[in-house]
Formats: C-alpha cells, structure tokens, sequence
DNA sequence: CTGATTACTGAGGTTTGCTCACAATGAGGT
DNA sequence: ACCTCATTGTGAGCAAACCTCAGTAATCAG
C-alpha cells in the first residue's frame, strides 16, 4: 500500500515541523538538538564516533555538530581514560538543562499531535510502529 | 506519547531511505522525483505556484525543481492561455514512462516495508494515520 | 617498530530549501 | 485611459546538514 507509506511521509512531516517549532526558540538547530538528546540519554560519556553512529551519520559531521554544542557551552569534550586518541562527549550543566527543557516542548509536540487519536488507536499505532521498525533496525 | 513519536519519524526516516535508493537509479533527485509525480497526478497542466503549496515550498524553490526535470526532459513549461504571467508545467512523454517507473519502484519499497505487518494491522495503521493526517492538513 | 584506529581539519560538493528584489502582467477603481 | 496594487515567476545570494577525499597527529595493539 504506497498510499498508507505516503501518509506516515506526511505524518512525520508535521511532527518534524512540530518538533522544530517546539526547538527553535532556544537557539539550537534541530540537529544539534537530537545530538543532545543521544549524549543525555547516554548515562556515561559517549564517544565521538558512537554519537555519529546513532545520529546515522560520518564521524566527519558529528565533529561538527558537537562543535556547534559545544560552542553554545551544552557539551564538553574529555579525553576517554581508556583510549587517550578518543575523546568523549558530555552534557554541561546547562546542557542538562536545555536538554529537560526541550525534552517537555517534545512532549507537548508529541502530545498535541496525537491528541487527535482516541486512546485505543494511540496504542495500536505505538505497537503497530514497534513492529515497523523492530524489523527494520536488523 | 513521545515514544509513539520517535517511533514515527524512526519509521519514515526508514521508508525515506527505501524511497531514495528506489528511485535514485534514474538520477533523479528526491524532491525532482515527489514533483514529478504531483505534474503526473494533475491530469490538467498545472500552474508552477501550485505545484509549490503542493510540495510545500515556496514558488522560487519550485522554480528550480522545474528547471531540474526540464533540464532532463521529464517535463516542458508552457505559458498559460489564461494567464501571461503564468506557467504551466506539464510532462513529457519520457516524464510520463519515467514517472510509471518511479511509480512501481515505490510501490515496491513499500509493500515490502508494510510486509512485516498482518494485514489487520495494515489496515489499521491505514485509518489511524488519515485520522491523524486529516487534522493537521486543516 | 609497524600498522591500524581515532579524531580533527580543510577543501569542496550536493540537496533542499530560504529571502529579497525585480520585471512583466493582471485587475480594480476612478 | 490611467494609476495603483497584487500576483507570478525568476535572478542573486545564502544556509543547514549532510557527504567525500586528503592529510595530520596521537595513540594503541601485535
């Protein structure tokens, strides 16, 4: 069914725009909000090249990306203890912060936009994307 | 729900890349390939401002979509009888075989990324995402 | 010691948008 | 007929978020 693939196509669009609206007033673009979200959600410091591969791209942008963060001082570089040619990547206080803060404008986004749905059908589309996406991430 | 959510945009982030690799054989962009097939869905020739709100850019973006498919001869700007301003963007015959070609390769991406799901599932994922479509188009 | 990893940097490219300004044209009022 | 204002497409220029390729430097593992 093309017809059903392309209305989860529109369905992302919207909440991708939702999502960004909710990010954008705190200065910090949609890609470096969700390279905040991975090193928040990562409990120890995660290592440059981990974050590339969760954000499904090259280590060559995510030096960028943390860059950007960094710059607004959300993140700070260590050295990794383990392997002194590694660096690792943490979230400052402020980055915590900011991290929370978007972290509740998702929600709301999130919220808003299934709001439309009964509680039956919420659940039936959080399984049914399980299923989805269970199989398609190997 | 900001599981469901993830789970959404982690769900069309996949179909994207299935789209993508389907159609990139042809060396046609993405976005020339969604406009393509927004001319092939008008049966009359359509006005290159609403080709944009279709695509849901602005008409200087569309501008260029057009001059890349032109520039493949998948598509002709005609001036619009109606109006001199105007142009109507209309597909070649090459437009047309290409488009039916896109046409089948989609299709195919997603029957087979729908595949995992019983065909309950498929149906109710169906409804659930034009209810949920239908709201945010107003 | 050697060779592979790990990250950073610079240069350059692609895709997909955006804004701003402008010429040509249309449409409405007087 | 004339003036004004809106619209239509487009030239110029820019940006975000990626990519590749090439090179440097440090470090690790055998």
């Amino acid at each position: 069914m093309e017809e059903t693939a392309d209305l989860l196509m529109a369905a992302a669009r919207d909440l991708r725009r939702r999502f960004g609206a909710a990010t954008a007033r705190w200065g910090i673009t949609p890609s470096q909000s969700r390279a905040l979200r991975i090193v928040l959600a990562a409990d120890d410091p995660i290592r440059l090249s981990a974050l590339a591969e969760r954000l499904h791209i090259v280590p060559r942008s995510a030096t960028e990306v943390v860059d950007g963060l960094e710059g607004h001082g959300l993140v700070a570089r260590q050295p990794d203890p383990a392997d002194r040619r590694a660096v690792c990547v943490v979230a400052t206080e402020e980055g915590v912060r900011l991290g929370r803060k978007i972290d509740r404008a998702r929600q709301e986004a999130a919220d808003e936009f299934l709001a439309v749905l009964p509680d039956g059908e919420r659940e039936s589309l959080r399984q049914i994307l399980v299923r989805l996406t269970d199989d398609s991430l190997r």
